[in-house]
DNA sequence: CGGGATCCCTTAGGATACTG
DNA sequence: CAGTATCCTAAGGGATCCCG
């Protein structure tokens, strides 16, 4: 028996024992929104050490979780079917625990990625069905996304493009999704600022992501 | 900072943070199917040492997932209503996991609470919900299950009880919940023991409990 | 006896430097 | 760029002991 195994037989146990190691779902969790080199994953997990992201990365090879891919000499790693099925359980973590994030501390940071999949978490396609499609470009520090959301399907994809909606806004922007805040409260107090379009479509991204708390 | 915080300001890092230490959500787990004692839990968690668990009940009680709670001259573990807010995770979690199963090890034990679990991961409401009122009753291997589906309902007690159908079964039990084994099959081949009741019974058993591999 | 606390050892994780 | 190598600290594992 592994050092670190549970003893257990159970499917829980078992999941634990494949990606339970610390690090290991933000990894996945990266990957979710796409394929990337590992400088790129190094660089999206602040603080996590070269020789333990090397570690994962073959043990999450190893359980099948993702592979090595050759893309025109460079090399990225990307989730395996198996891997993507993960994106539930990534879900669910980010919807509780986004109902326990305080206020952000000076050293935390928005990666694209996180935003990303945090978008993901908080996207409601029953009530984005009944809307128009409404592209918005958020800038979340020094990251920039454009958010296209048409009929029940979202797309985020880093960097800017035709928008109807633009807007700035800092982590804060975990109250307006969360409902503590208004559309409208949100701008008058420079939670955030709209850099172009009319702000009343800034309502109807409150309603098309949204999580309680 | 905390020293084993993640530096990002999203959810899943904040879920990481709070329950994503090693033992951590197997706790959970077991307190999903009820409250429980200290001994309880250490003895549903094979190999988890007394100090890790003492810990983990205060980090776990600091996050606000767990009370510690006077039960006559006891203390038992439950979850608050925030921690009860992680089944969705467990459950998550539990059915990925189950693909990964493979055949068990000999040290490997199931428990009560991670056959419950299982069982719950496993449940099809919307297939029980066409299907007569069945009471089943389960042993494995020294634990005893008595698994009533009425309706849309689950509900799993340990112990026997009055059940249509009263079966014993090894681990293997997995691969009729998987699919990989037909209900007649794996009684002719002694994967499932009919104690009592029609051996047509557990077919339905079998559809209402599917987890596809 | 339930509910831990203590001790000692092993291993994983963190920080930094270095290399093909 | 994509990792290794090294060193050190902190957390986990196992056994034992303690206390109400």
């Amino acid at each position: 028996m592994a050092a670190r195994d549970y003893g257990q037989y159970s499917g829980i146990t078992r999941a634990m024992e494949l990606v339970g190691e610390r690090w290991a779902l933000l990894i996945v969790r990266d990957l979710l929104v796409g394929p990337r080199r590992y400088s790129e994953l190094a660089a999206g997990l602040p603080r996590i050490p070269s020789n333990i992201l090397a570690a994962r990365l073959k043990e999450l090879q190893a359980a099948g979780v993702l592979r090595r891919a050759p893309r025109s000499r460079v090399i990225v790693y990307e989730l395996t079917p198996y891997g993507r099925e993960l994106e539930p359980v990534v879900l669910a973590l980010g919807a509780w625990g986004f109902k326990a994030m305080g206020e952000p501390r000076q050293e935390q940071i928005i990666t694209p990625e996180s935003m990303t999949i945090d978008l993901r978490t908080a996207f409601r396609s029953d009530v984005a069905s009944a809307l128009p499609a409404t592209a918005y470009a958020g800038r979340f520090g020094s990251t920039e996304l454009l958010i296209r959301v048409d009929g029940r399907a979202l797309d985020v994809t880093p960097g800017d493009g035709p928008a109807d909606l633009v807007f700035a806004a800092g982590p804060d922007i975990r109250r307006l999704i969360s409902g503590e805040l208004a559309a409208d409260r949100a701008i008058a107090t420079g939670v955030i600022e709209v850099l172009r379009g009319p702000g009343g479509l800034l309502d109807r991204f409150a309603s098309t992501f949204h999580l309680a708390a």
